[in-house]
DNA sequence: CTGAAAGCGCTTACAG
DNA sequence: CTGAAAGCGCTTACAG
């Protein structure tokens, strides 16, 4: 780096220190304002370009926070966590903080390897967005860094983590649906699978208790493998008036088996989504689902890793982000009179 | 930072120096093979993490580059350029390098505000991807740091660019609905949009040209308004028998307008687009088309800066990578007797 | 094979 | 209001 102006350089064209150099470009008291103004003006005119290395050694801090994301959560449908990464990282940029980019791939969450951005000390803290491996999780709390988990939580107790309310989304949801008359839902989920899909079943489940429906294990269905990979959704007979789904890519998916099967949504019967993602538009009828907030996720996230960067004993906990139900067109009201907005839908 | 092991920690705790902990960390020469591994197991032991700050000082390098994305660029249907990035970030890594991302938006772009990155001296070098402003593009000139820009270019003659190879993936496309038989082909897109948008037109026509197969104006179909925002696109009469879109997305919504119309595609008309994006499979049918090669753009542009890095003068102007045509059920051929992979479409 | 010295560019006390 | 000194953690010659 050839063209390399430092604070001394300046210090040298006007005959003064570098410690009032440093002083006048950092606002700091103790140098007249004239000079202030002349040291500014000449920095600027020399193209001085302030030196964070410098900085950074001094006070110990990289001012960067690292954001992991696991390589399997990175597919071409899968923009979800990198948007929240863009957030991320936007937000950051108001507290004078970059965000680092560390796509974690399969080989080193198996063999546990610590990612280089916390042996090289680069980070002050780290966001992990999306579920990864007990034994990594482990790996991640045992470093020596402020972090923050989001989109997905652990049992331990002394974590932070960021997620949406699924359980309450889904329940509100599912109440909506029963407002409109529907008492055979069905959930289309495979419970096995992530703890978003357990906690939006158990919402689910919770609105079925408070109305006296039985839970019909018929209509607990199936959507993807143990790898999370998609299959084939078998429809139940006789087909439930409505069907709420873990995610809106599986009700785009479900909504085209009905349609090829001869059946009208939401004529004959409804579909909900969660996530509010592309396909809820892209499903034709446009999705009613609810709506993940993804700025919110990230602005939480972003203020509580700062604030741990400062405060590293300050705890969380689990700190839900509430969703927002989204009324489109996939729903029929079952009521005869109702005032509800779904009565636009011709029946 | 309480828990802050040294170099000279490690020296202490072992009676040596800390020049020789450097060397033996660092493996270089000068300490035998016994003392070395000595220093790493107690290194290990102390959970000593190296201090890239001070090497950064040391050396004047940063070991980031960044990467500016507009936006403008960055909405719920456009994951292309965060995708670009998720690449470049992983691909950096192999060579020590972070990538930081720096979303621009409208407002420092239109004020000129120069980014943080830079003068903060966080980078080593720059990627912008997606078209800037001429006015920004100057700014980015003027920056004392290597710099590629990606999928966009400027008539300046000194700047490296990575581009798509609009007009030959979009020449290849045309000969190929040629091949089979079209000859009333539309071309869907404003040619006033974006450079992509323009060149993709441009194959096309010279498609048309070595084919002396005339221009037909009627044929040049408007997709967007002067924002970009799409509109709704007129269906010429008498109908082509095949339109090449200048992107999925609006493959997507013409193929929807041309069904909506009561016609069938590819029965009645053959739809290609570009990008092999979401869009793409999406459609129905699935959508014959050209793939832009994702990985492909960051490795070009992560492997040019890099270069870069280390030769200030290293040019290599407007590199173009190669898309490559990804056939499916959006053609149909109109060849009495042919050997083409698309005589597999009922017709 | 090993280490003392100097320096990367800044900032923080402290002294004048 | 201004500046000399020391130090952040490492590495690069250079000397032994």
């Amino acid at each position: 780096m050839k063209n390399n102006v430092t604070m001394r350089d300046i210090a040298m064209k006007l005959g003064v220190s570098s410690v009032t150099v440093s002083k006048a470009l950092g606002d700091k008291e103790g140098v007249s304002d004239e000079l202030k103004a002349k040291i500014k003006q000449v920095a600027a005119e020399m193209n001085y370009r302030y030196n964070t290395a410098a900085k950074s050694m001094k006070e110990g801090l990289s001012y960067n926070i690292g954001v992991i994301i696991p390589e399997r959560f990175t597919g071409l449908a899968q923009s979800f966590y990198l948007r929240i990464y863009q957030h991320i990282s936007s937000l950051l940029d108001s507290y004078g903080y970059y965000g680092i980019l560390n796509i974690l791939n399969s080989e080193d969450e198996e063999q546990l390897n610590l990612p280089r951005i916390y042996s090289e000390k680069k980070v002050d803290g780290i966001i992990v967005i999306g579920q990864i491996s007990k034994e990594y999780i482990e790996v991640i709390e045992n470093m020596d860094l402020p972090k923050i988990f989001t989109d997905f939580y652990d049992e331990h107790a002394d974590i932070d983590s960021v997620i949406t309310d699924n359980f309450y989304g889904s329940y509100e949801i599912t109440n909506y649906l029963i407002r409109n008359g529907h008492r055979d839902i069905a959930y289309v989920g495979n419970l096995h699978s992530t703890s978003s899909i357990q906690d939006r079943f158990l919402g689910y489940y919770k609105s079925l208790l408070e109305h006296d429906i039985p839970l019909n294990n018929n209509y607990i269905i199936n959507d993807r493998d143990k790898r999370g990979k998609y299959i084939d959704i078998e429809i139940p007979t006789p087909l439930p008036s409505a069907f709420v789904c873990n995610c809106d890519q599986v009700a785009y998916l479900l909504t085209d088996k009905l349609k090829s099967m001869g059946y009208n949504v939401p004529a004959d019967c409804s579909v909900v989504g969660f996530d509010n993602d592309i396909y809820a538009t892209l499903t034709s009828p446009s999705l009613t689902t609810v709506e993940v907030d993804i700025e919110q996720m990230a602005t939480t996230s972003v203020n509580s890793i700062m604030q741990k960067v400062t405060q590293p004993n300050k705890r969380f906990g689990r700190v839900l982000v509430q969703g927002k139900i989204v009324y489109r067109d996939s729903v029929r009201s079952l009521n005869e009179n109702h005032g509800d907005k779904v009565q636009s839908i011709v029946v």
